[in-house]
RNA sequence: AAUUCAGGUCGGCUUAUCGCGCCCCGCCUUUGGGCGGAGCGAGGAAAGUCCGGGCAGCACAGAGCACUCUACUUCCUAACGGGAAGGCAACCGGCUGGGAACGGCCGGUUGACAGAUAGGGCAACAGAAAAUAUACCGCCAAUUCAGUGAACAUUAAGCAGUCAUCAGUGAACAGUUUAGCGCAACUUCGCCUGACUGAUAACUGGUAACUGCUUACUGUUCACUGAGUAGGUAAGGGCGAACCGGUGGGGUAAGAGCCUACCGCCCAGUGGGCGACCAGUGGGGCACGGCAACCCUUAGGGGCUGAAAGACCAAAUAAGCGUCGGACGCGCGGCUGCUCGUCGCCAGCGUUCCGAAAGGAACAACACCGACGCGGGUAGGUCGAACGAGGUGUUCGGGUGACCGGCAUCCCAGAUAAAUGAUAAGCCAUUCUGCCGGGCGGCUCAGGCCAAACGGCGGGAGGACAGAACCCGGCUUACAGGUCUGGAUUGGAU
């Protein structure tokens, strides 16, 4: 399993995004675990396309979960701060998706948003993060 | 060397591992992509979004009005509210002239620095008064009253003096006379004594006058003080952000541009400067206060919007258009009262034309349904959008300078739910601290104690402000620390 991070795995589409915020979805699971709030949802309640499937089959790393991370602007006022912390929870997700991955079945669109008042040290975000990759993989 | 001010400049570095964006090369590929490699990848402010421009769309005859911006001058620039040089004003510093008053030169900082005799408007509070002004205090002559003082006059009183007169006393003196003495005696004479008379000086008292002094009343004049009356006065005090030119002299009852000298102000020439302005001359004779960051005037500018601009491709999808196909009228009944739709019934019934009738034809094409295509444009994507008013260098040329030109050289982020990172180690600036050395200097009970700069070794902390979003030129704001240049001050050396 590579440690990489491509522009698939990014989630930039306005509609899933839409969705993914929906309140009350079904399709949506959601839960709070320190520094974050997940929010997530499985591929099977997004039905595939026949020809998305193939593509799945051909290429692996369409497989992978999409995410989006947000840090709040209300919390940071300025944009190095958010820049530092989406970044360290990129690399967070980035080291440490294999959690996820390895398992039969995973989300696959999440959203991380970042809800602490301060900004933590990697350390701690990595081992948020990981607790929240096995609590989802289950 | 230290401190401080101004301006410029830099804005941590290295390595390893794992990653990200763009782009190029090579290989593979089911053409979607995958793998490997090279290169590049945040700032001086990327920030605020305050100006100006490029660019884009829309609007647009010309002029005016309205609105709005700018405002000492000249220049730079694509343009600017930016910059440069200069002028003026205020303030600060240094040097210097002079006896002083007061200047001169140099440097620095600050200035929305056009117009207040084009017009309108405004001015809280305080203050007597805030703009063709005003008399609160103060000052001043006049006048009325009161008081005080001085001088003069009248009157009265007292004191002193002078003179006159009256009365009294009254010496010397004169006269008469008496006694004594001198001469023998007498007369005479002389001396002397007493008395009387006269008269004078003098004294005492009275009266009148005069003079001087004192006191009192009254009056007049003058001076001062106080109060009042009606005035003069803006020199002074006081009020205020600001109050009706400043200083000296004259002048005046006191004052006042009332007069005068200088300054300021206004007007008109002269000379210098592209100009702002400067220098100087003559005249006027003090009105013409402040605010234009209130309206306004003058001069110059401004069409509006803003990359979410705009151009293009295009799944989905609505209207619309085209082609092909299907279906076809009216009516009646049921299904929910109406509408629509649908189902059923063809029993009944259309209009016009042809026909005797049977029957036929037309009205009949729209509309409706379906498929395909066009169109349209959502999701999404491409361009705009990275070669430009471009960066760097230049002991090249022009210019005081901003800047311009020449030459050389370079291609230097291009994301888009938004890359430029994470982790680890080391180094450096900075800073804290322990030990050792050091010893400015301080305390002292004279034994010692404390101890700055600086040096060595060790340990710890540890990166300021801050993240491109179409681009560029500015401005403003934020900023740990380093470094350079210049000015000033202080100290040291020569």
């Amino acid at each position: 399993m590579p440690l990489t991070f491509n522009k698939s795995e990014r989630l930039c589409s306005k509609k899933i995004l839409g969705e993914l915020f929906k309140k009350g979805s079904a399709s949506v699971q959601t839960f709070y675990l320190f520094p974050f709030r997940v929010l997530y949802m499985d591929a099977v309640a997004h039905a595939p396309q026949p020809a998305e499937i193939s593509e799945a089959i051909n290429t692996p790393a369409a497989s992978l979960p999409a995410i989006v991370i947000t840090v709040p602007k209300r919390m940071f006022k300025r944009a190095v701060d958010r820049n530092l912390i989406r970044r360290r929870v990129r690399e967070a997700y980035r080291l440490n998706k294999s959690l996820l991955t390895r398992q039969e079945s995973f989300p696959s669109n999440i959203a991380f948003l970042y809800t602490a008042k301060q900004i933590i040290s990697f350390e701690e975000i990595e081992k948020g993060m990981k607790l929240a990759l096995k609590k989802m993989a289950h």
